[in-house]
DNA sequence: CCGGATCCGCCTAGATACTG
DNA sequence: CAGTATCTAGGCGGATCCGG
C-alpha cells in the first residue's frame, strides 16, 4: 500500500523536492471543480449544460471561468460548430490523459475513505450522505 | 498510461460513480495545504514550526486552522509534552499512510508537468519559478 | 432551451501584528 | 516556540438577465 514517498528514513531533501512537486500539482488543479470537469469530460465531448447537470451544484459562473482555466492551461479544448443555433461543446486534449493515475488514485481513495467514515461513524465528515 | 478510469466508451453510471468518490476525496483534502502538511510530517514528527518552514509561505492561521482539521479527520495527532517551555508535535496517524498512492502520483504527476511546462514555454502557469 | 455575463454578497484565505 | 487577534482581498456562490 505504501509507495517509497511514505515511511522511509528522514531525507530533507527528498522531502522538500516532494513537497514542491505536488505544490506545481496541486497549483494547476486549484479548486474544488478542475479534476470534477475533467471527470465529467473524460467519456467524450460535452456541452456547457451537459457538465453543469454532471456536477449538479456548480453555478454557470463558475463552470465558465473554470473552463477558461482549463483551456489556458491546455486541459480542455472549446469547439464552436456553426449550427443554428450555434454549438459549443467542450472535449479534452491529449495531455489531460496524463492526469489519469492520479484520478484513478482519488477515486479508490475517496470509495475507501467513505467506507472507512462509514464504517467508524463519522459520516458527518463527508462531501454528502447520499 | 491511462488507466480503466480514461478514454474507456460513455457510461453514465460509472462516470457518475467517479464523480462522487472524487467529490468524497477532494471534500476530505480540500485546500491547498493538507497534502503538503501531510507530506512534511512523512518523515516523522515535527513541531508546529518545523511544519511553518518547510511550507515557507503558509501563515502560522492557516497552518493552526488546517492542523486542527486534520486532526479531526484522523489524519494527524497532535502530542504535547510537559517540558519547560511547553512542546507541541504533530504526527501523521497509521490511516494517513492511506493517503500514499495519491501523493506520489501527485508528485510525478507535479514534476513531469514542471518539465512539460518548461518545455513549452509555458512556464508562467507553475506556482513558483525557482 | 443554450451559453454565458452581471450584480450582489458571504465566507475564508492570507497579511500583519501581537500574546503567553 | 506555539499559536491568537484583527483587518482586508479575493474566491466562490446565489440570483438574475440577456442574445441567440
Amino acid at each position: 500500500m505504501l509507495t517509497d514517498t511514505i515511511n522511509r528514513p528522514p531525507n530533507k531533501e527528498a522531502c522538500g523536492a516532494s513537497i514542491n512537486a505536488i505544490k506545481d500539482a496541486l497549483y494547476a488543479l486549484n479548486g474544488k471543480w478542475k479534476l470534477l470537469i475533467i471527470v465529467s469530460l473524460v467519456d467524450g465531448p460535452k456541452r456547457f449544460k451537459e457538465i453543469q447537470r454532471d456536477l449538479e451544484t456548480i453555478t454557470p459562473k463558475i463552470l465558465s471561468k473554470e473552463l477558461k482555466e482549463l483551456e489556458l492551461n491546455g486541459f480542455v479544448e472549446r469547439k464552436v460548430f456553426n449550427t443554428t443555433p450555434v454549438t459549443v461543446t467542450y472535449e479534452l486534449t491529449p495531455y489531460s490523459s496524463s492526469l489519469g493515475n492520479i484520478m484513478n488514485e482519488l477515486r479508490l481513495w475517496g470509495i475507501q475513505h467513505r467506507k472507512h467514515l462509514v464504517e467508524t461513524s463519522k459520516a458527518q465528515y463527508l462531501a454528502s450522505t447520499t
